[in-house]
RNA sequence: GUCCUUGUAGUUCAAUGGAUAGAACACCAGCCUUCUAAGCUGGUUAUGCAGGUUCGAUUCCUGCCGAGGACACCA
């Protein structure tokens, strides 16, 4: 809807000012209540440019608009009229949809189903998802957990908006970590890693080189340990990339060689540097250390290179905010394979974990983490990763784990599942009194008869932006924002507005066609989140 | 020291440079003979400090103060 309304003032500021203005600089809001559906600053932004006061610019383009009818030709998908326009105080251009539209949008809804806010805007794309990837020396503990709910859930928003996801899970499953894990099952004075898996790993794998025994059991604590972790969680990858697979293909090697012919590598102290700083780092890096093995980096430019030779036109790499160093080189390496903005990296800043009032360190080593299983036992995987979800990336998020049960019966996502319950519970009662009803029957629907309904439908009619919105800025934490929103919205209504009225089947034909979409649009941004939507509670 | 992120109600978090800075929890006062009160309605409380940019700054820039993280031939 938003770009529709872009196109319809991009030309309305073509012919009021002769301006070509780029319509995704137009930027359309919704403003606070009362004062219409959509309100838009362009004015205010092009006043300069058009030798007018922003008010003037504002009224010019609302004489420009008013009246303007786009069919659904024109808009491909609703027809657009304004009822009313108003060009208010600084500048401000502020919409009210014609009201006669409204129920239309219902019916595109319910018609629509699941698939109303699909897009193809990402058609044909396909893109590489990496997160969670937690080292295999292991169960996962909450700090590594952040990724899982955003990439997961990222990945459905674009699949919605047309792309071709694909979940991966990268494996550290040799190297110094292999090596760490191994001493630790062998017990021995390098041992780093203790607990109760150790000691079944111990009983388990075969006595041998550290290296071997690590390996092994990085197999069996991934096959054992993260994949029914991951499940438990929801959360199912595409496929699980083995770092010890890519290091025996060669194909790092033959990546290097490839850097080396280019001339972005040099030897030093034994050593193999690719020169990251030509590309902004604070220094080289070293990819082949002095003994022959490669170094983390090293693998990860051939995984980068690997991922990208695998046909995926975007790579979206989710890490936890201590790999921010990384970024450099990752990006510095790409662009001197000659790969240019194809990878986007978000990072997700660390949880603190509060216990009986403290902060617990998460270290692997001295046993004091919190697993994302002790997690989602104590709260349930819906309000586990609501909670994870509701906050954007950047936040440096605090966890209660005192709170968490009581927190959990308070979780905002109760609250979201609440309002779809409540509304399978009117169609229950709906079907016993055998009303059903054509979906056109809500045409007849007067919105300026209930404030509620009006606001209730406004708020259906953001998803479809929201959606896309998401798929280009990856604010994936304005989905809970959302739905609390539409929840809310609901609740109001049904505590004024009756839905079954045997002696008003009209007003019960136009509620329950209502209803029903926010239905289908609660379940569906609940699914895009990977939360159940319980038809009780 | 350098780099990244961050500082918003008592608490946990929102706010693509905009209009009266929003929720939730907590607290106070109301609302169930009617579709689930896990709900609704109303009330109290906030942009770390100092400058700058402009019609307008929580948002951008600079400095200071505070928080978390990173600065390995670890991953």
């Amino acid at each position: 809807m938003k770009s529709q309304i872009q196109k319809l003032i991009r030309e309305a500021i073509q012919s009021a000012f002769g301006i070509d203005f780029d319509a995704d600089k137009i930027k359309i809001d919704y403003p606070p209540e009362g004062m219409g559906d959509f309100a838009t600053n362009v004015a205010l932004i092009l006043a300069k440019e058009a030798g007018k006061s922003p008010m003037e610019a504002a009224e010019a383009l609302k004489r420009e608009i008013f009246g303007h009818r786009m069919s659904k030709k024109d808009t491909g998908c609703l027809p657009i009229e304004f009822e009313k326009i108003e060009a208010a105080k600084p500048g401000f251009l502020n919409f009210w949809l014609v009201e006669s539209l409204l129920p239309y949008i219902v019916v595109k809804i319910n018609t629509e189903k699941e698939k109303f806010g699909n897009s193809e805007i990402g058609a044909g794309k396909k893109i590489h998802l990496d997160f969670v990837s937690a080292n295999p020396t292991g169960p996962i503990h909450v700090g590594n957990a952040r990724g899982g709910p955003l990439g997961d859930t990222l990945a459905n928003v674009f699949e919605k908006c047309g792309y071709e996801p694909f979940r991966e899970y990268y494996v550290n499953d040799t190297g110094n970590q292999a090596d760490i894990l191994g001493h630790s099952i062998l017990g021995d004075a390098e041992a780093q890693y203790s607990g109760e898996y150790i000691e079944e790993l111990r009983k388990r794998v075969e006595k041998g080189e550290p290296r071997k025994v690590g390996e092994k059991g990085a197999e069996i604590v991934l096959e054992e340990i993260i994949k029914p972790s991951m499940e438990k969680f929801g959360i199912k990858f595409d496929n699980y990339f083995s770092e010890r697979e890519l290091q025996k293909s060669g194909k790092v090697d033959k990546i290097l060689e490839v850097l080396n012919k280019k001339g972005y590598l040099h030897e030093k102290e034994g050593a193999t540097w690719f020169k990251s700083t030509e590309f902004g780092d604070d220094k080289d890096r070293v990819v082949v250390k002095s003994n022959g093995e490669k170094t983390y980096f090293g693998t990860d430019i051939a995984y980068h290179n690997e991922k990208l030779k695998r046909g995926f036109d975007k790579l979206i790499d989710i890490w936890g905010a201590d790999h921010h160093g990384e970024v450099k080189r990752t990006h510095g390496a790409l662009k001197a394979l000659g790969h240019e903005n194809k990878l986007d990296v978000i990072l997700t800043q660390f949880v603190r974990i509060l216990k009986n009032g403290e902060e617990m360190k998460m270290s692997k080593r001295a046993g004091t983490y919190v697993s994302v299983d002790d997690l989602i036992d104590e709260v349930g995987k819906d309000a586990t990763r609501f909670f994870f979800l509701m906050h954007s990336a950047d936040t440096h998020m605090n966890f209660d784990m005192d709170l968490a049960k009581e927190r959990s019966e308070k979780n905002p996502v109760y609250y979201v599942q609440y309002a779809h319950a409540r509304i399978c519970s009117i169609f229950e009662k709906a079907e016993d009194a055998n009303l059903t009803f054509n979906v056109r029957s809500v045409l007849t629907l007067n919105v300026r008869n209930h404030a509620k309904e009006r606001a209730l439908i406004l708020e259906l009619l953001k998803f479809p932006d929201l959606v896309s919105e998401i798929s280009q800025n990856y604010a994936v934490h304005y989905l809970p924002q959302y739905t609390i929103g539409l929840a809310d919205k609901f609740h109001s209504f049904y505590d004024e507005c009756r839905v079954i009225d045997e002696n008003n089947l009209e007003l019960t034909a136009q509620r329950l066609e209502l209803v029903k979409a926010v239905r289908i649009v609660l379940k569906e941004v609940l699914r895009l989140m990977g939360i159940s939507a319980p038809d009780r509670m």
